[in-house]
DNA sequence: CCATTATTCTAATAACTAATAGAATGTTTG
DNA sequence: CAAACATTCTATTAGTTATTAGAATAATGG
């Protein structure tokens, strides 16, 4: 019955490939969009031959594929069951896990100025969006925004923030996403907007999060 | 930025922990039941300290949890969403990894008597047994099939099977199910019965998917 | 409270994985 | 076709993980 433990040796090359928080980092940054092995690197703080190993393990263990175009070698996840397999393990991690809850109160970290507590669920975010009272806001680059975002979003990343405030209402509520639940730029985005006066929360989970779940992306 | 890595880094214990066919070996055995070091040690063939280093290591990633019961320490899963995180980890792997393909033809070899093609979805079970055309076939061990099993399921072990031919009927058709997709207990209980002139197919998944789906147990 | 049984811990070894620097490969552009 | 660029491969090193055997701990039953 070596045939059995062939099989699970091999579902474990998965499991180990989603056992390394660089890996981890490349496919969350590949959950926004498809990405050059150099850009990958940079996100994910990785010297270029080291991220390039990490992207073929991550290959071998079928959770991205590679494409050449011209000189550059672009990667992208598989399919989209990646980033809900990537969420169950978030989500088992932080029901079981006394130390994630304080790893995240570290990163999301003050008082919860714009925080957890007052972050908008995706139920919530719909019902507010069908009746037109909020309006969407995307702070992640300009790169991810166009590769894909939830519909009538306003990109304005982080660092344009101060400098675009005509184009955010006052009248109505600002929903700010970004990469996801542990994402801390709309945290940023929120914290800067309401010492500026404005009324805004942060969505509790992000763009991949959203396609993942099958709602429609422009 | 160093909290989000430590967060991706603790995120990747809960990866590592499904990265070694060992422990999914023993995270399979726990979705039929609780169970003592000794017994998972000898379900996943390993020495008993080694099976006790490996459900530490799954302790620490929040996956099974521990109590002591006299001289027993009985481990169980921590939570049914564990049995949907190795689901979705075998898709992901079935769909994207040729190899698990070959493999899982090799466990299930022989030309399909009894096999894959012909084996029943939830859905047509479900259907099948409530229009009652269907009998229902455990072939666990009595000790996993007391700690739960599906409804009205007759339980008879493979190593039983030839003496209990009268408890099973001959005018319905009988779904056989064991520990899951890969479970080569079921099939080969069919290929048995179809020998002996009953009418039997398999169930494509066991006992803990069912379950894991929210579906009625006894 | 000693013997028995079940589990965990410890230390040692073997096997594997991650990271780095630098060479090699493949692609485009002048 | 040479130069520049992006990526992968190779070899080396350091660090981590798996396994085993045997000692230590914990609970039970005489």
């Amino acid at each position: 019955m070596t045939a059995r433990q062939d099989l699970l040796d091999t579902l474990a090359q998965v499991g180990k490939a989603l056992g390394s928080g660089h890996r981890l980092a490349l496919l969350e940054r590949l959950a926004q969009s498809e990405a050059s092995v150099e850009s990958l690197a940079n996100t994910a703080e990785l010297t270029v031959g080291n991220a390039s190993a990490h992207l073929q393990h991550l290959r071998r263990a079928g959770l991205v594929t590679a494409t050449r175009s011209g000189k550059q070698v672009i990667y992208r996840l598989t399919d989209e069951r990646i980033v809900t397999l990537m969420s169950l393990l978030r989500d088992v991690a932080e029901t079981n896990l006394a130390e994630v809850e304080r790893l995240v109160s570290r990163l999301f970290d003050s008082d919860d100025p714009g925080g957890t507590l007052e972050a908008v669920s995706r139920d919530d975010l719909l019902a507010g969006l069908r009746e037109g009272s909020v309006a969407l806001l995307d702070v992640r680059p300009h790169e991810e925004f166009q590769a894909g975002h939830l519909p009538d979003a306003i990109n304005i990343p982080l660092d344009e923030l101060e400098t675009m405030l005509d184009a955010l209402p006052r009248d109505r509520e600002i929903v700010a996403y970004c990469r996801g639940p542990y994402c801390v730029l709309s945290h940023e985005a929120v914290e800067r907007l309401r010492k500026l006066g404005f009324r805004v929360r942060r969505f509790d989970e992000g763009f991949p999060e959203w396609k993942a779940a099958g709602l429609p992306v422009h």
